[in-house]
DNA sequence: CGGCATCCGTGACGATACTG
DNA sequence: CAGTATCGTCACGGATGCCG
């Protein structure tokens, strides 16, 4: 079954004819927060149906984004995972996503939300901050709990909280939109003491310092 | 007529509301090479149909990413033009090329070619190479020319040669290739004398130097 | 229960024809 | 030249069913 495509000889439409399609981008968002089973994607992307999400799942590991891996007996599950292809795209969510974020309003009751979405606006913030220490920070926001890893180059995040953060930050919904709508700097709150940092490593002293 | 959204509360799902719908980031890309006419607009945009074109220029017109502008008198046209918020997407859409750049593979028959789709790819490469220089730089492909302004951080290009350019380049198909494919560097290139550069202002010295 | 496949109604899209 | 109108087709959204 061919796909179809834009027939055009420039990167931006190849890169289109792969990511284009409605749901793909965010099937990608979903996964750079790490390995998740086909049930939990579904539930955190209200609105997909369960058949353009099996079929997107499909184009996706066909064109090198995503890898589908089954888990160990004990487990009869299978999770879906970003190829290395794919977790090159974090770049060009970042961007996209530093675009759209003026575009967040008030909340409207239709919207959906998880605490992991707000990862990539504070990524590049968290990271910057940090320097040039390297480790995993915890950040507990209302809506749950995701962790960061800084290093070096290539940062990234996963759901949930991590087993040995060597910092936890504290924040609520409120100062979390506003850093994310880049209306807000992290390291201004965290000085007001209106976002919480724990921990005592060289990380912690890094986001408290200067 | 309400837009169908995402409805999430996230900036890349709202940046997605946007300018995710078929043909939207291409209708930018040709916007970033300056304002163009709408059958100029679907000449260089091979298979959209020309209702879907009116629709989408209509929509990004209500959403602040263009305007349309009347020409003045002698000329009886009307011009669309990126808004400041449209040119705001040049950095996510050449994050979004350099992904897609690898998968830039042989042309096919069926793949329409324009020589500004190159402009996008070579913009971040030539800016650098012209560091701390400013101006305008023309360059010539096989398939046609266009202009690059480099000045300071909102570097822009545009169709056909500029009146009085401060340097031109002048490359083969091959070459141009290899570079939007980032197999390449344009500085290596240059130093080997594969692609040639006209003028004799510090520009031209920049791009020819170290 | 997780992981889809199938069916069906609606809306988006592509091609062509037509109009001010 | 700059779109609008029409129409067939396909992608999408929602629900339900199947199968290990």
């Amino acid at each position: 079954m061919p796909r179809r495509s834009y027939d055009q000889y420039c990167p931006l439409s190849r890169a289109l004819d792969v990511i284009g399609e409605r749901w793909t981008v965010l099937i990608v968002r979903e996964l750079l927060a790490g390995p998740r089973r086909y049930t939990d994607l579904h539930a955190d992307l209200p609105g997909v149906s369960s058949d353009v999400l099996a079929a997107r799942l499909k184009e996706m590991e066909h064109d090198g984004l995503v890898t589908r891996r089954r888990l160990p007996p004990p487990a009869a599950a299978a999770v879906y995972e970003l190829s290395p292809r794919g977790r090159d795209l974090l770049p060009a969510l970042t961007a996209l996503a530093d675009w759209g974020a003026p575009d967040l309003g008030e909340r409207r009751p239709t919207d959906a939300l998880r605490a992991h979405w707000f990862a990539l606006p504070l990524l590049r913030q968290l990271a910057e901050l940090a320097q040039p220490c390297e480790g995993v920070v915890d950040v507990r926001l209302d809506e749950g709990t995701f962790h960061v890893l800084i290093d070096g180059a290539g940062h990234s995040y996963a759901h949930g909280p991590a087993e040995h953060p060597d910092a936890r930050l504290t924040l609520d919904s409120r100062r979390c939109l506003a850093v994310s709508r880049g209306r807000a700097s992290l390291h201004e709150m965290i000085k007001k003491g209106q976002v919480g940092v724990e921990g005592d490593g060289p990380l912690a002293q890094a986001l408290r310092s200067q």
